[in-house]
DNA sequence: TTGTATGCGTTATCAT
DNA sequence: ATGATAACGCATACAA
């Protein structure tokens, strides 16, 4: 439909092609005259230059990637949100596309994004997820929700929400305190919080009584049976959100409204059917912003750096 | 990174660059010999043509792109499965974008498309979206959610949902049935889906009894108090899961299990939390597979068509 | 079967 | 300040 060409605007301006491409570059070396009526007559064809052709020419436009590793996740939703919130902002476009935690879809998509004139890449990290694959992006990639020493990266301070949930449960007189998380082999969202739990408990002489599954809340409405076998158990904190769906589902069914339920993400459908469940606002919307920070800061200077976000109960 | 030219590749293979754009594009025209050394070169290189040199000679390469309107919107999440799932199926790649309901966003990533050697595109319709926006890429787009008559397009049967949620509850001799629906400023979840059940209610003698307003739970929620001024409801239809979230809720504070509520979605978490919900089957993922099937079909042959996603209680 | 020349829509380097 | 012209990396009609 668009078969308009940088020469066909300057013919109908009557001015040479490369007049026209001044104007589109804003070069200063072209008169105002004649500016004003090469813009008009953009305008009125609504001409836009061929990005494959101006690609050619190692121009840069302002699109970014972004890989995600599950679409219908609401934490990773939460974290786009702000990235999008950003990047609008600052007037960028933006793709998204979905790793669903394989390895091989990260390379095509990270391979597809820099044949197709983008700029910068944002992208997801999970426990398989190497630092050798992302490497050779490395000046124009920023990585989530996991540590990379050699690139730049936004990372959750996973011990710390945990360890604030703990602080507050042990502040307000909780002694027997249960522990739901996901296996280690998922070294953030697995291993760090679970040994966040151990070492409070460690700390301050506490027993604990912990149970590790999937990640869903049919597996924290089935381990829930198990922490209660604990029978003086009266807190109980999840790893994430959904698995506190299926604690505070268990703990519904069996009218135990004596057991404190805390959890990660802050998840508002949560706090909706849940009200007395305690999460904590684990700084998803802010890591997504500071991702975009970070990547627009290396793109103009090349820097690598890192952020840690630190969760909050606001 | 990847600096290497078709012309390097020549050089290495000591042919002419012709011969090594012919065994890109699978020319019969090669010796067997030759192409095999010019392959076993790329191979070594690990040299991949540039897309925008390409597109600037036409080429399509497999890529298609996709309009949500809200990527944390779980019914979109469901379509948006089976899209990928298809694609995934015919070595297709994706490139997804939301639009937020914002007719100038559509236009701004139809067009960056378009410019971005993007074969075929889906985009998911809505109320403002009108058909003069989309008619312009119509050889290569098809459009969900909602019918336009010249574009190719998936919808859903909202009346039929409807329908087969009220017969159910009339075959099980529910008399007085509330609806909880949106506004009907949406032509499709709202409008359609409210005239379906006073249609119902006209053909059963039944007397109505709906209150419509937002898309969420706290929605759900507020209008249930209101349905219930009606004393002797048995029932409520709500246009939504998320609506149904909300009214679960209340009824289950109020201790109300003689109320039998219905939905349409299917979604898994409302399930789980309230069983006892009957829920219908849009048909969403399903929905998305026939997309690209259709889309694939448009590219293929330039054929428009239409296609109406029965619901069903699978 | 293979190489040469031309064009795709830009930008950059020359002249003028 | 402006216009002709040469690249950019690739595909293709044409010549060999």
């Amino acid at each position: 439909m668009n078969k308009l060409t940088i020469n066909d605007i300057a013919k109908l301006c009557g001015v040479g092609k490369s007049t026209v491409s001044r104007v589109l570059n804003n070069d200063p070396k072209v008169s105002e005259k004649t500016k004003q009526h090469v813009l008009a007559v953009i305008k009125q064809y609504n001409f836009k230059p061929s990005r494959s052709a101006r690609a050619m020419r190692g121009i840069e436009n302002k699109v970014i990637g972004i890989i995600v590793t599950r679409l219908d996740s609401s934490s990773e939703n939460r974290v786009l949100r702000g990235i999008l919130n950003r990047l609008e902002e600052l007037g960028y476009e933006h793709f998204i596309t979905e790793s669903r935690f394989d390895i091989e879809l990260v390379q095509e998509h990270l391979y597809s994004f820099e044949q197709r004139q983008i700029d910068g890449i944002i992208v997801f990290g999970f426990s398989g997820l190497g630092q050798k694959i992302l490497q050779p992006y490395s000046s124009k990639l920023v990585a989530i929700a996991q540590y990379y020493p050699a690139l730049t990266s936004i990372y959750y301070d996973d011990q710390g929400a945990i360890r604030l949930l703990l602080e507050r449960l042990y502040q307000e007189n909780y002694r027997h305190i249960g522990y739901i998380g996901i296996h280690k082999q998922d070294y953030t969202t697995g291993y760090l919080r679970y040994q966040s739990y151990m070492d409070f408990c460690a700390a301050h002489q506490l027993s604990p009584n912990a149970c590790l599954g999937e990640l869903n809340y049919l597996t924290g409405y089935a381990l829930t049976a198990e922490i209660l076998q604990q029978p003086n158990t009266d807190a109980i904190v999840c790893a994430t959100d959904s698995l506190a769906f299926g604690v505070n589902k268990f703990l519904q069914e069996q009218q135990r409204d004596d057991i404190q339920v805390c959890s990660v993400g802050n998840n508002p459908l949560l706090k909706f059917l849940f009200p007395q469940n305690i999460s904590i606002n684990f700084g998803l919307f802010r890591a997504g912003q500071s991702a975009v920070e970070l990547l627009i800061n290396l793109l103009a200077t090349g820097q690598k750096t890192h952020c840690c976000i630190p969760s909050n109960f606001e």
